[in-house]
DNA sequence: TCTTGTCCTGTTACAAGGTAACAGTTAAGC
DNA sequence: GCTTAACTGTTACCTTGTAACAGGACAAGA
């Protein structure tokens, strides 16, 4: 897996994006998933943007490639990619960002950038410490966690606030 | 600290409202903020409703008192508890909880029922494991973190998903 | 090859969540 | 009492997300 602050250092995007899109090429096929074009595509944004964008946003980069858009059209694909492991929703942001390393649905820890809204997955610790002990106290079976921490990267540290 | 899984559990609401009340006047009289009767009303909505609710339903329950109310109104008094450590939002639902054990600005880990939209609050395991690894790492610097557990309460297991 | 069912797309119309900006009012400090 | 800062009321608007329905593509089996 990549390394997790990979977000934040220089890197070649379009060699990541690339290796990412195959990547998600490959678990389509294998899992029998249909990456159709406008699925792909929308992955293809997140991509190159590589950071979280809202829906309306990918709308707009959609609406560049000449078709016009509605909101479904980047909705439905990205529960597709979601659900699919493909990509993660940043509840935070209201935002999504593809998932550097695709695979079979699993949830993730995010850093966030409060100021370039950069996004750098990490892995998780499975059972998040007290948390899962309190569930399992209390009885409550948890499907899904979200973790999520804001705070500054190193490029947008040193600076106002 | 009241158990972290009171919100599951039969108890009773209306004196576990009233002492977080109180709480809630203790902590503003001391830090010297004005917990106003629009604020106190809105921690009130949240104490009673003992679940997260939406700007929009407490603006609904402002408006029972008799009195018009418009977004601001609501929004303005939720932030004022949220930076207070009054209460939470809760970014998966959009909505808020007021928090049962009020106290200088603290990050929760939350326990939250897809069915009933009850949640609990859980205290937070600090660094949260490898999360705090990875960004001190990366160079990143953690302000706030959300974490957040979906799944079903107790009372909604067993049954349809 | 035709048919059928399933999944995907296009589009309209709207619901829900959230905020900027400005005018007026109250409270606290001097 | 006067000034200043903080809070409230209101308008108007922007952003995010979804329900519902019609049409199209495609694979599987008769």
């Amino acid at each position: 897996m990549p390394s997790p602050d990979l977000a934040f250092r220089a890197h070649d995007h379009a060699r990541c994006a690339a290796s990412a899109l195959h990547a998600a090429q490959t678990l389509c096929a294998a899992r029998n998933l249909r990456l159709t074009p406008a699925r792909a595509r929308v992955l293809e944004i997140l991509l190159e943007a590589h950071r979280a964008l809202g829906a309306y946003e990918i709308l707009e980069r959609l609406r560049e490639d000449g078709q016009p858009a509605q909101p479904p059209v980047a909705y439905r694909a990205l529960n597709f990619l979601c659900e699919n492991g493909l990509a993660h929703r940043i509840e935070r942001l209201n935002a999504f960002v593809a998932c550097v390393d695709p695979q079979a649905e699993h949830d993730a820890a995010f850093l966030i950038c409060r100021r370039c809204d950069r996004v750098a997955e990490s892995p998780r610790d499975q059972d998040a410490g007290h948390l899962g002990a309190a569930a399992a106290d209390a009885g409550f079976a948890i499907e899904r966690t979200v973790v999520e921490a804001l705070g500054l990267c190193p490029d947008c540290q040193g600076g106002q606030p």
